[in-house]
DNA sequence: TAGATTGTTAATCGATTAACAATC
DNA sequence: TAGATTGTTAATCGATTAACAATC
């Protein structure tokens, strides 16, 4: 009945942000929340509901201003300063991760990776990799407060307990493991890729199959995942 | 109260399928609920209830024999075979799927990848990057179901519209925009880098507010997203 | 004003968990 | 057997949606 602000909230309020970038762009001035609902793959209510989760309300009649509206929400996603962040692994995901293009525009700042591979390390690229017992001093020196892991599976605990130990509050971890952390403060998001594509392996089996006694059983009905 | 397949069970699968390899490796015969739930990080009756949903049963008091519970896993998430993958774009994110380790060893084969730019192309290496104009003609006469799609947002959905037109039938998604695809049975799972990192972010920075006004306030109690 | 949209409450839907009879 | 664990049903929990009064 509380409802409070959880991770779905805020993952549809990153996608409301985005939706609305794209309005702003293309010169429209005000929204309602079909509009948004519809571009973001939900309903107006949920469009509703989640503002005023956060206290922001509309016109009635008049929808939601864009301008004023995508500024709460850059504000309540953090997207006032720039925030940075350390990646740990130089590998495929690692590297990938560093040149993210997107990054940068919007505000996340990869500050330098590290690996314990001395033939990954660049001291002097722009987001240099550094050794991974240089990571420590590096957290507490620039006050760093979120960590990318993307170290392989065996290594992944003990990079994880070193982040926090240096300060880490906040954790996308890549390694397919569950990592275990004491301190109820430190958020850790894991992402499993291969787990996410043997899930659209699954569903594209599943619907194979029902596809043969295909009028009769009609429950599965994905799209989105 | 149907409660049928969903992707949150598969997500589930793939976990116990994934810790039961690791008893398995650890020379455990039989496992409990109780066990299994403590790895993957739910509760026994969730583990049974999933199993249920399968029609995978154990033994009352003696719990579920470790090897044959993993070929039923297998099995249902369709190892059974290799599964031959595409990827679209070799830029960042392309590159290091095509390198990702574990996949081989998973029965995942990425059996080709696609771009635009000539410069990236590598038609001898044993996973060749080709023309993406070259992708259709390839999906058709590899009889490929599964893309993964990792080009720019502008592209996007036009890639998609190909992969589904030449017979894919199952799309990893890492373009920030949402895919839209008339065919019903296809199946679409988005996976959203910046989106995920900031959903880190933003529970970081509420975390550290609710910190001041500590013990009275301890609504926000994430650890795993 | 009349009509349309918000903000919110109540209803619904769906997923997780508790509980316990069955049983090995 | 006694004790422990499964399989399943019912209860709970939580999130989404429908509905509608308020109002611009």
């Amino acid at each position: 009945m509380v409802m409070d602000v959880n991770r779905r909230t805020v993952l549809r309020l990153s996608r409301y942000r985005k939706a609305l970038q794209r309005f702003s762009e293309l010169g429209f001035v005000k929204v309602f929340s079909d509009n948004l609902g519809e571009a973001v793959g939900v309903t107006s209510a949920q469009v509703r509901k989640d503002f005023s989760l956060f206290g922001i309300s509309g016109n009635k009649r008049g929808g939601y201003q864009i301008d004023s509206l995508l500024e709460t929400l850059q504000r309540i996603l953090g997207k006032g300063r720039v925030q940075k962040v350390i990646v740990a692994g130089a590998g495929n995901i690692g590297r990938a991760l560093i040149h993210y293009p997107t990054f940068e525009k919007e505000g996340i700042q990869i500050a330098a990776a590290f690996d314990i591979d001395p033939a990954k390390m660049h001291r002097k690229e722009r987001i240099p990799v550094l050794s991974l017992d240089e990571m420590p001093r590096f957290i507490e020196e620039n006050g760093i407060e979120i960590g990318i892991i993307a170290v392989p599976e065996i290594a992944a605990q003990e990079v994880c307990d070193r982040m926090v130990r240096s300060g880490i509050r906040g954790i996308l971890n890549f390694a397919p493991i569950r990592l275990r952390c004491g301190d109820e403060n430190v958020v850790i998001n894991p992402v499993n890729l291969q787990i996410e594509l043997e899930n659209v392996i699954y569903f594209v089996h599943a619907l194979g199959k029902n596809q043969d006694t295909a009028p009769v059983n009609d429950k599965i009905k994905v799209n989105h995942l």
